[in-house]
DNA sequence: ACGATGATGAAC
DNA sequence: TTCATCATCGTA
């Protein structure tokens, strides 16, 4: 038997893709979390897709500001922010420099919601603008966990129903209940 | 059904 | 400087 690779960061080059298949190929992956000498690994079961200038539901639909700046980057950076004056959201950059896109991690472990997952690992805007690797503190990793086309649930996204035409597009992946 | 709670961006 | 808005969640 060879020796598996059962462990492996994921590098830029995963996350520069279309940002739909990068939140649905995220499911399964390992969001890793280093507090002192603690790591936490939760399975990601939730994530949402934000794509383009045109999304009406993305924080660059209005161009860029001093807040998403680093949705605009090159992939592989964290985008975290406050919303309504709470609760950090977690999102991983995709795509191309100058392109705004991201998924949002909206559960992974027992954690469902992007607000108690967040809390869970004390990640907050420290996190912002930094890259997802080890050195940071918080990165994912492939553990050869493969999820079925079937098990993969499509679903609109949570809490845009102000986008409009936007707001009922299948952008939200999920595992099915009993993956 | 609603309030907490504060940063953000646009208007003035 | 003010004001409406907000990629949520716990309590009622």
């Amino acid at each position: 038997m060879t020796n598996m690779q059962l462990r492996h960061i994921l590098s830029d080059s995963f996350f520069c893709r279309d940002t739909r298949i990068v939140a649905r190929e995220l499911l399964g992956k390992f969001l890793v979390r280093r507090i002192g000498k603690e790591e936490i690994a939760l399975m990601i079961t939730e994530t949402e897709a934000y794509d383009g200038p045109h999304d009406k539901a993305s924080h660059a639909h209005r161009g860029e500001t001093p807040r998403n700046e680093v949705m605009f980057r090159e992939a592989g950076f964290w985008y975290v922010y406050l919303v309504y004056g709470v609760y950090h959201m977690l999102n991983i950059v995709t795509g191309e420099r100058g392109y705004p896109a991201a998924v949002l991690i909206r559960g992974a472990g027992e954690y469902d919601g992007p607000g108690k997952l967040t809390k869970a690992l004390r990640i907050n805007r420290q996190q912002n603008g930094k890259k997802a690797r080890r050195s940071s503190g918080l990165w994912i990793e492939d553990r050869g966990v493969v999820i079925p086309k079937l098990g993969i649930q499509k679903a609109p996204r949570i809490g845009v129903a102000y986008a409009e035409e936007w707001a009922k597009k299948p952008y939200r992946f999920l595992l099915r209940a009993g993956e």
